[in-house]
DNA sequence: AACTTCAACTGGTCTGACAAGCTGACCGTT
DNA sequence: AACGGTCAGCTTGTCAGACCAGTTGAAGTT
């Protein structure tokens, strides 16, 4: 009997523990040097899947379950009848992380994400403040001010989350801008439609400019205040909505 | 003809989007109902494909291609010959969130996922400071004393570790532990095998009990900045050992 | 020009077959 | 009794072919 499984005491990685490589991971692979070599970009269709098992050797379930799995971590939109659409730029050697929420529960939930956005909204400003090009501030103050702009026409909510992702995309880190998303996407799986969410801004409203002009004139200390600002309005609003729970 | 793509003005949700509610997604909801409700834990095994999609009433592709997404997002292990078991505890409407990272660069990601890190465990340590109970403080304490020992004695990587899980744990918010969680297999997939980070701690390690105290003390300011110190102490040994880069 | 029809795509599902891997009972040797 | 090999009967992995269902765009009709 060859005893093979995984010791505890390993001694620190002198013998890797080898993994057979399955084929559908190898599809995956050899997709991303493909997508990567073709220059394949967000929003545009991949060959078809009877093309595609044909050209790699492989049988269209294995390939299918190699595509679902990418779908699952939304790299990739499979449409019925239409076709394999890319949503995000890929390479080889991607690295992927999955985020499991059991037992969802509304209003707690809501306050656990805004304690990470605090978190992350805070640091992602500082970050802008010390390090985000002249080019990155030109697109978050258009943001801010499109924001306003439909802030003063009633709507906003969109353009509210634009400013934001600015923010995030100018602190040149790619995981803020995708931990936000991921943020995002949890609270309207949550909320099925996110009606919570334009009401609640309303009062965050003011914090927006006075969080830009802090990033503006490279003060990292006072921009993370301001966004600290805006989220404690944010939480006030949710807990005046909800006063029994939490 | 009917023509019903998805309008971009669409009224606020007033009218829901219907979707097909795809074959597998049923799949996957009437499994997460059968997890629960049969009460099967972590670490266990799922009943056999067949028997699965005999139950279930669909084919054994369906089945599988829902297993291989449940499978990307780490909720399950497929052992070839084996079975399926259960990776994490499940329930009905379970939410999930991807994370992709295309162009790994090691050392720049090093310092990006650090940036994140400072950001989560400075609200983490404040938090905690806040509102984590007696046991909760207990349990931080015993990992504070394991990681001290383990470190006196030449090594402590996995204590000092434990450590920082068992704050994230005590702020009694499931997002801190899992996307903390995340950014570690990030850095594990990045680094092959963690050598860097051990060394990288050796300059942190006061600052360890001063978090802790700062916590025990109810003082979320101190608890922060104490857990800043500790980012900032890891960055500087990190940049010192590759001064080219970054 | 606008509308309708329809054939040729696309992905979605099912089936049955075989390969590859694991597990535990069985049996012979020591 | 203890050890070690063998093998039947499980498991998942892969494949091929068939058919269903939704999409698309180019024909044909008005």
């Amino acid at each position: 009997m060859t005893t093979n499984r995984t010791s505890r005491n390993d001694t620190r990685g002198l013998l890797k523990l080898i993994r057979p490589k399955s084929l559908d991971s190898a599809v995956l692979d050899s997709l991303a040097a493909y997508v990567d070599h073709a220059a394949i970009g967000p929003n545009s269709k991949l060959p078809s899947e009877r093309v595609l098992c044909k050209v790699l050797g492989v049988g269209r379930s294995t390939l299918r379950e190699a595509l679902k799995r990418w779908e699952a971590l939304g790299i990739v939109e499979m449409r019925q009848g239409s076709g394999v659409y890319l949503r995000v730029a890929v390479s080889p050697n991607l690295l992927h992380v999955p985020l499991v929420l059991a037992r969802p529960s509304k209003v707690k939930n809501l306050l656990q994400i805004l304690q990470v956005r605090r978190a992350l909204e805070g640091e992602a400003a500082a970050v802008c403040a010390v390090s985000a090009s002249a080019e990155d501030l030109a697109n978050v103050e258009a943001a801010l001010l499109a924001m306003e702009a439909a802030h003063a026409r009633g709507g906003g909510s969109e353009e509210d989350w634009q400013f934001h992702q600015s923010i995030y995309h100018a602190t040149g880190n790619p995981f803020f801008p995708q931990l936000i998303q991921s943020m995002r996407d949890l609270l309207h799986q949550l909320w099925e439609n996110a009606l919570a969410l334009p009401d609640f801004a309303s009062a965050s409203h003011p914090f927006h400019r006075s969080m830009f002009e802090a990033i503006a004139r490279r003060d990292p200390h006072a921009a993370r205040a301001e966004a600290w600002k805006l989220i404690d309005s944010v939480e006030i609003e949710i807990r005046e909505a909800f006063p029994d729970e939490a």
